[in-house]
DNA sequence: AATAGGTTTCG
DNA sequence: GAAACCTAT
């Protein structure tokens, strides 16, 4: 009688849930870990983000090794494959308890119903953890019953039982006594991180694993946590945690995050303190509030709008110029700079997201569905639900009302978020030499940036235009019948 | 989690 | 004349 740990986006041996609740149970543990290259195809999971996890996993192996657990790595090209292959390693491998971290985006959850439902007539029980957030994605709703779909109020709810429950960790895994420690085989791994054939001047930004993971938001929570709220919108700034992939892939839990942040928040000491780990909380917030969108509205998976009248807004088709915004040149300074940080490194800062994604949408008009998967595919961190949640938000189409609120001007933010231009300097080489507030309109001095490309579109009349394709859409949808239903 | 355009205030 | 302030969308 083995107990297994199946792994997928929850990278870590510490904070674990099911690898603690797998070592409660007495019997010998084993991990899996399914690898699903052709999941990744459809999923359009990046390059690096790929590296990032295989990279991760090969720490695992050698973590868990040490504790007496063997990872074994099937190969599983696609989710529907996943029943039959842990019914065939359950089978081979005596195994009588599965346990996972559950995942809330459509085709996880139909994946794991499926596992479940595979796995249940051999006398195996499915059992999931809610660790991958902060709060279960059906654990909150409003007085109507109904799920959050406005953040502030969510919010808020979300910080009263922050204060009644506190995340608890579970003690830190101990190898059980009379088992011996395992050589994790890592030649899977390493064939597969060969195939990507990524540069090292890409990979060498990162650094993969837990051990990395729990070092880099200590670091945070030590240097830089007090003065978030102060810096987090500058993109020249080290402001950010940079915590994104981490999360995404599982190497750090949010619980560690939220409880570090808690802690800075009580001690208050230094200026503006408390008020940092507060802001920074609001994002682990925000990356809660998201999947519980997804898994509460699961026709979101299927490219569908949150706010169904938008459905019928007419978007651009124009293919040269969403080469040009993927590329970085529209001629906008801060869109470029952010397309070229995405392009260059895999990442890109969350002021950033918004400019970029609020230029394709709204000024450049085309459907913000080609950004999202545009993203995805350069992402290191691409987490379905948080990228679509912030693309839907650009783009009016999402949840939080107001949609008028949200047309950027790509000057004004250059302006406000990297005043003198540090950032655009570091990614765009062709601005390099224009002197100080002028970055933000080179075409006011073409003399001096002769290999910058011109504006794409004006930015003149945007709201006008961006109010009235959403008035007409709401419009035919309302004609359609579809007010009623 | 914003902008534009106006008015008032300040040095 | 710049900065702060107000307001409609």
């Amino acid at each position: 009688m083995t107990a297994l740990v199946w792994y997928r986006n929850d990278l870590r041996a510490q904070d674990h849930q099911a690898l603690s609740a797998a070592l409660g149970s007495k019997q010998p543990v084993r991990a899996v870990y399914l690898l699903s290259p052709g999941q990744w195809d459809r999923h359009q999971v990046a390059p690096i983000r790929r590296w990032y996890v295989l990279a991760s996993l090969h720490e695992l192996g050698e973590t868990l090794g040490k504790l007496g657990i063997p990872l074994d790595i099937l190969p599983c090209d696609t989710f529907d494959e996943a029943p039959a292959v842990l019914a065939a390693y359950c089978r081979d491998r005596q195994i009588r308890a599965l346990f996972c971290t559950r995942e809330y985006p459509l085709n996880e959850l139909r994946r794991d119903r499926a596992v479940a439902d595979t796995l249940r007539p051999l006398g195996i029980e499915l059992q999931g953890f809610d660790d991958a957030v902060i709060i279960p994605p059906r654990a909150l709703k409003t007085g109507q019953g109904t799920p959050y779909t406005v953040f502030t109020p969510y919010r808020r709810r979300w910080d009263e039982c922050l204060a009644e429950a506190p995340p608890s960790l579970p003690p830190a895994p101990k190898k059980p006594a009379g088992v011996a420690p395992v050589t994790f085989d890592a030649r899977a791994l390493d064939a597969q991180i060969r195939l990507l054939d990524l540069p090292d001047t890409l990979t060498g930004l990162w650094q993969p694993g837990e051990k990395a993971a729990q070092k880099q938001l200590q670091q945070f929570a030590d240097d830089r946590l007090a003065d978030y709220r102060r810096d987090r919108d500058f993109p020249a700034l080290p402001g950010t945690s940079l915590l994104s992939t981490a999360l995404s892939a599982g190497t750090v839990s949010p619980a560690r995050c939220v409880t570090l942040a808690r802690a800075v928040q009580r001690a208050g000491s230094k200026a503006g303190g408390k008020e940092g780990a507060t802001t920074w909380l609001s994002e682990i917030a925000w990356r809660d509030f998201y999947r519980q969108i997804m898994a509460n509205f699961p026709h979101l998976a299927w490219g569908a709008p949150f706010r169904p009248e938008t459905g019928y807004v007419q978007w651009s088709r124009d293919e040269q110029l969403f080469q040009a915004w993927c590329e970085g040149r529209t001629g906008y300074p801060l869109v470029d700079a952010a397309m070229r940080q995405l392009n260059s490194t895999g990442w890109m800062h969350n002021r950033l997201r918004m400019v970029s994604a609020m230029f394709l949408s709204k000024n450049l008009f085309i459907d913000w569905r080609w950004g999202e998967s545009y993203f995805m595919q350069q992402l290191i961190d691409g987490d379905f639900a948080a990228n679509n949640g912030g693309w839907q938000w650009s783009a009016s189409t999402g949840t939080d009302a107001a949609p008028y609120f949200r047309v950027f001007s790509p000057i004004r933010q250059s302006e406000r978020f990297d005043p003198d231009g540090t950032f655009i300097r570091q990614q765009v080489p062709a601005l390099r030499d224009l002197p100080g507030k002028q970055i933000h309109q080179p075409w006011k001095a073409p003399l001096l940036a002769p290999d910058y490309p011109a504006p794409v579109v004006s930015l003149e009349g945007v709201r006008d235009r961006v109010t009235a394709a959403f008035k007409a859409a709401k419009n035919i949808h309302d004609s359609a019948g579809g007010a009623s239903r």
